[in-house]
DNA sequence: TAAATAGTGTCTCTTAGACATTATGGT
DNA sequence: ACCATAATGTCTAAGAGACACTATTTA
């Protein structure tokens, strides 16, 4: 049997093939909003996600995850990024695989196998683009508004409810919560990010475990500007804080010791 | 516009669509070995990938992944389950997915966007298997002689050195080691088991560990009989050991405390 | 001086980690 | 008696967890 037969024998064409292989993003963000009462405080933050208002069928008018279709050219991480870069103008950022959904009868318009990213996404970014093209109808929601009151096209609510079960996780066990901070931080700010993630989160002791344990001290490090000394803010609080770098160090977790 | 319009503007036939999706399976065991020595001792214990020779163009005769397409009726998990089933025989076992392997020419019979799961199937099953069909020719191999010495298929090579990572920070962080062992097992076996996985693991007092921890002690408990008696193992040793059962509770893992 | 956030002192109990020691029962 | 595995004793240092307390600056 030469190739050329063997070839013929797997042609595609005598298979069902899918009808497309989509990307689609769940892009969160953390706002800011300073409180208004005078004094320094630390604003308020709040989870939210971008969705854009679907211009044509299939669910017409209605709310969906930003996303589009690979192309024969592109693996899917490369798709996600163009496509995040189209519809919302940022690049660079913080992209994860968050796994593939593929229900039949998913899409009305065929068999298609979509990819589901989250884009973590520091809201100086986001904001800066609202404005520049308004072409499109695009919305910021908080999270539990989304997932709650709105009524998402295709299977979106269920990739955002992944996405942000995913994130909950991940705040926890890694060092994402960088993705909505600045360079350097205070601790009160990390500990407000990480509680805006994950509600349940409350750590009395916040700044001493960080600062005490041994096996945590290498995940951050003090700021020290070019002198070496240490760095304080006091954007939130009249009392200098001290601010803190991650190292980009990440243990390993486990549960057996 | 009319629906039909819409419906039609959308329709794939004019885009480039994927020629196929297939499952890939990264099947880990691990073999059990009793050590010739005449004396009772943990036998030796050995992480190994289950590969397929191929028989047909692309990459005819040589050894790669089971796997195989998925139907437009079927989600991709289903697909694994399938091809799973209809390759090895075994059945409700553990799978998790592992990711999505679209770079461009991955495959030579197309665009093919392929899906990687992760199967952990204790021997036994496996063994079972074995015997009953040799009409296709499938092997066990060492992990690390698969993926340092093995000429594999497509990029199967990247996938199971992806999956193989997997596992590994699995084995640690959550209780995928009972998919390897009895349900009943002592601790000298886990211990075993996990640094069968985890080469690097080396805990001294392991027995304190698990025993003495009280963050840890819901993870397993002892194991005892319809009268309440702590049941024990010879099987490896002289001296009775304890056995544990999981509990099917996992502790939440994190870096902040 | 009240408000808001940052950070320390102090105490108790648990855990980590290292090493030595004992336990069990067959060859 | 020796072996391989199982399990405990003991000690020290470190960490967890709780709560009260002090620190810093501005409105």
């Amino acid at each position: 049997m030469s190739q050329s037969d063997n070839e013929r024998s797997y042609s595609s064409a005598k298979y069902r093939t899918p009808d497309g292989a989509p990307a689609d993003i769940v892009i969160f963000t953390i706002t800011k909003q300073e409180k208004r009462s005078g004094k320094k405080s630390l604003p308020v933050r709040e989870l939210k996600v971008l969705l854009i208002r679907r211009k044509a069928w299939p669910f017409q008018g209605m709310w969906a995850l930003p996303g589009g279709f690979s192309k024969e050219t592109e693996t899917m991480e490369v798709t996600a990024r163009r496509e995040l870069e189209e519809e919302t103008g940022v690049r660079d950022v913080h992209l994860e695989y968050l796994g593939v959904y593929s229900a039949p009868g998913r899409d009305p318009r065929g068999w298609i196998i979509s990819h589901a990213y989250c884009a973590l996404v520091n809201e100086a970014l986001l904001a800066h683009r609202q404005a520049a093209d308004d072409a499109e109808e695009v919305g910021l929601f908080a999270i539990d508004d989304a997932l709650e009151n709105m009524e998402l096209a295709f299977d979106h609510r269920e990739i955002m409810r992944d996405a942000y079960s995913k994130i909950r996780e991940q705040m926890l066990a890694s060092t994402i919560a960088k993705q909505f901070l600045p360079e350097r931080f205070t601790l009160g700010e990390l500990h407000q990010v990480i509680r805006t993630v994950v509600p349940g989160f409350e750590e009395h002791n916040f700044i001493r475990k960080i600062t005490s344990t041994q096996s945590r001290k290498g995940i951050m490090e003090e700021a020290r500007d070019a002198n070496g000394e240490k760095q304080t803010s006091i954007e939130y609080s009249q009392r200098p804080a001290q601010l803190y770098r991650f190292t980009g160090y990440e243990p390993p977790l486990s549960i057996y010791g």
